[in-house]
DNA sequence: GTCTATAATGGGATAGAC
DNA sequence: GTCTATCCCATTATAGAC
């Protein structure tokens, strides 16, 4: 792999973890086996590579949102049992993913400008929601930051929740997996009719 | 107010704003109108001051927590009324306390031991559960999640949501009140029987 | 308790050889 | 492209006067 590629793969992890300002451009040099000097070199400064790496992460995290909020052609049923799985499925592949992502933008103010699809997806699927007998008239905004949130929470306040004594009785590993049975069940119960 | 005091007051507003790395302990200085070298007389370095200030703020996010999750001798349906009324409104007042804390658990592995009270009260909603008939047998943390989390994540993914287009049809403010009304209603027709 | 002044180090950045 | 060496400012930390 060339030496660009390996700085940007360690600098994701390292600023994952470490959050921008506790990040050292030594350490990300020391994990890619190349000297400080070439981080300048390719990105100029901590702000090029961290904006290159950002964008980046931005991309990794919307990727599933994208492809699994809004498959057409599906009941919404599916479509919301699709989506729980799918994103904590993501989730578990880069579980800090959101913690940084979320932090980064509250700190420093970061520019968030996802793809437009993905707003328009949510009005549609208030859209979707009028027209059907079977459920309620809700703000789709206000169950996407439910189903959402719900999935994404574990992650975030996973040090939280596992205080709170939530690995006394299964593994994360197991309560992640009955999330994705338990979570649509809630959520649609909770938005039918009856 | 005395200056040890003034020094905690704005090291709270910074840290939160900054984060652990991204706060000058000169900033803070200045903020409460001392000098720097008054902040290591009072509490050594930077960690000291950190550490108070976090254990602190750890305190303020729990308190709302304990208050309003487990009023016994109220009937469930007013119970999770109460805490998402209750939860929202604290979080309203401190929006960047979580998102803060949450970051900071998972950059640095802080010291995370919450009063057993809570993880307690939590098992306990367990148990009430599978006795009433009412409800279905959800496991009370897979519930507990939910609840929290769907309060939660609106402010601290609120740069993202906004992102996406939350703040087009309307203002933060009214969507809080909205979800205050409208999260309740999802939640227990997600758990009742039918 | 609070300040000024300064030490000590950390860490981002650059020049220049190869 | 990649390295060594070095610069230099920012930031933490301390000594010592008041």
């Amino acid at each position: 792999m060339d030496s660009r590629e390996k700085i940007l793969e360690v600098a994701r992890d390292i600023f994952q973890k470490k959050g921008k300002s506790g990040t050292r451009m030594q350490e990300i040099a020391d994990a890619a086996g190349v000297n400080k000097a070439l981080l300048h070199y390719y990105f100029k400064n901590k702000d090029g590579l961290f904006k290159e790496v950002f964008v980046d992460l931005i991309r990794k995290m919307l990727l599933p949102l994208k492809q699994q909020m809004f498959q057409k052609n599906l009941p919404l049923e599916d479509r919301i049992q699709n989506f729980v799985d799918g994103y904590i499925n993501s989730l578990k592949e880069n579980p800090l993913l959101l913690t940084f992502i979320l932090g980064e933008l509250s700190m420093n103010n970061m520019p968030f400008v996802p793809p437009p699809e993905i707003g328009e997806g949510i009005i549609q699927l208030g859209v979707e929601l009028k027209e059907d007998e079977e459920f309620k008239h809700i703000d789709p905004f206000q169950l996407a930051t439910t189903i959402i949130g719900s999935c994404v929470f574990p992650f975030i306040a996973r040090p939280m929740l596992i205080g709170l004594g939530l690995e006394k009785s299964t593994t994360f590993e197991e309560f992640l997996e009955e999330r994705k049975k338990i979570l649509p069940q809630i959520i649609l119960s909770g938005i039918k009719i009856k």
